[in-house]
DNA sequence: TAAAAGTACTTTGTATGGCAAAGTTAAAAT
DNA sequence: ATTTTAACTTTGCCATACAAAGTACTTTTA
């Protein structure tokens, strides 16, 4: 049996509040784009980049490009990974706070 | 009403998982040593040092120190201050997972 | 049609943090 | 007398966070 607190089982790239942000926005809404993104968790357009493009290389979220009339139009979404892979964060999370 | 995903109301100091780990312990348990926490979060004495000293520069902590026979042996509580604080950070992670 | 604004970045620069490993101090055990 | 234990501190490196400014392209507006 392992330990009671087991930290190692929390995912390292959902340390960050920021990013916690992005996944728990991605977990409720199927697709998100970027200004929707910038302004739910008060970003500047680098930051948010930065922490998604951070996220795209884990293969945690997909990003799609499209256009809204003639408008670029940049759109994310949680892969099955990264839904997979925030829940076991969660998990981890949960267990390790259960009993605070 | 303030938004939905607010993770302005997560506490920085609470983002690493080491410091989540070492709360989460004092939360349970009222006094823990040195070494036991250097064991039950698997750190180097210096890592667990720097967090520490970083927790109690905050007041989030409390650092005893007792002798045990002729032994010196270090004890960490968490003040109110900090359970306060780690339990207003456990309920803005809560509010901001509930959903997902 | 020239200027302003929007979209989505990238780049730059700074500051901060995490971490291991080694060094330190002092007492205790062998 | 040497080694071990306890609890740090220091050093040095690397990664991350972030704001701000810059970029490229398009679209709207005056």
């Amino acid at each position: 049996m392992s330990n009671k607190f087991n930290i190692e089982q929390l995912n390292k790239a959902f340390e960050s509040r920021i990013r916690l942000g992005i996944m728990s926005v991605l977990m409720v809404n199927a697709q998100v784009d970027f200004n929707t993104m910038k302004e739910l968790l008060d970003l500047t357009d680098g930051n948010l980049a930065s922490h998604m493009s951070a996220l795209e290389k884990l293969n945690y979220v997909e990003v799609k490009k499209q256009f809204i009339g003639k408008k670029p139009n940049t759109l994310f979404e949680a892969s099955k990974e990264g839904k997979i892979a925030f829940q076991k964060h969660l998990n981890a999370l949960e267990k390790l706070l259960k009993q605070s």
